[in-house]
DNA sequence: ATTCTTGTATTAAGACCTTAATACAATAAT
DNA sequence: ATTATTGTATTAAGGTCTTAATACAAGAAT
């Protein structure tokens, strides 16, 4: 199945993004061998070089790295990924009540709010 | 004092983000005279070009309207604002619902996440 | 009547994003 | 040794985004 993708941000940028949700949340695990760049590609229904421009970037900051001729693998550092999805949590949690705070949500109406919504999708 | 943008999408669409922002929020009320394409375009630091764009989708969808020589405003339409508010509401919290659980965040969790998260900030 | 202010349109340039089509180097697999 | 697989690099094309510099039309202000 072809990823998804929002039409008013750069694919290499949401690519990005969707690989360290999948690292963080076990998909890909430490020490793990990704699949090449080509499958990667035709999976998310990208370019290979828009793919690997997302994967080039995830190894600058040590999240993956490369035996050149064999493959890609996700960093055996047990520790850079839980800093990571440390990371992502407080920016998602920052940007979201930023948000709401901007819209007029005082932390009980936040709450109240979230927990509305969580009853309404209780059965997925 | 210039709006702020992230690198990664287009200004136009955050500028958009930004406007619908404060008109739900009540900076624009209802019926209010926006300042003209010039000055908002000065103030956010940007092309009047870019700030046209973002405006004329605004227009598109309802929310502004022009008076060709006197300036654009603010639709007085309340019920379009309020669904748009509503809108905007859901979409937040569904799409950080939906990020907390792809990091395998459970509803308990997410809630005390946030609440910790607001106690560290409650003193701003 | 004249000038100012408003939104709007146009053209050009440069930057970035995406795709496509190749090609190459180095190791793995046979 | 030969072939296949892997990451990587290059070039070209077309699209979008942003800025810049203008110009125009029409109502507002004087």
């Amino acid at each position: 199945m072809p990823w998804e993708f929002r039409s008013d941000c750069p694919i290499y940028a949401q690519l990005i993004e969707k690989i360290e949700q999948k690292i963080c949340s076990g998909v890909y695990p430490p020490g793990t061998k990704l699949p090449p760049v080509r499958d990667l590609a035709q999976e998310a229904a990208v370019n290979p070089n828009t793919m690997q421009r997302a994967l080039a970037r995830l190894e600058d900051v040590g999240l993956l790295y490369t035996h050149r001729t064999s493959g890609r693998f996700v960093t055996e550092d047990t520790d850079l990924i839980r800093q990571l999805k440390n990371r992502l949590v407080q920016e998602h949690i920052r940007d979201f009540l930023e948000k709401m705070r901007q819209l007029g949500f005082g932390r009980e109406e936040i709450l109240a709010a979230i927990s509305r919504i969580m009853e309404e999708s209780k059965d997925e």
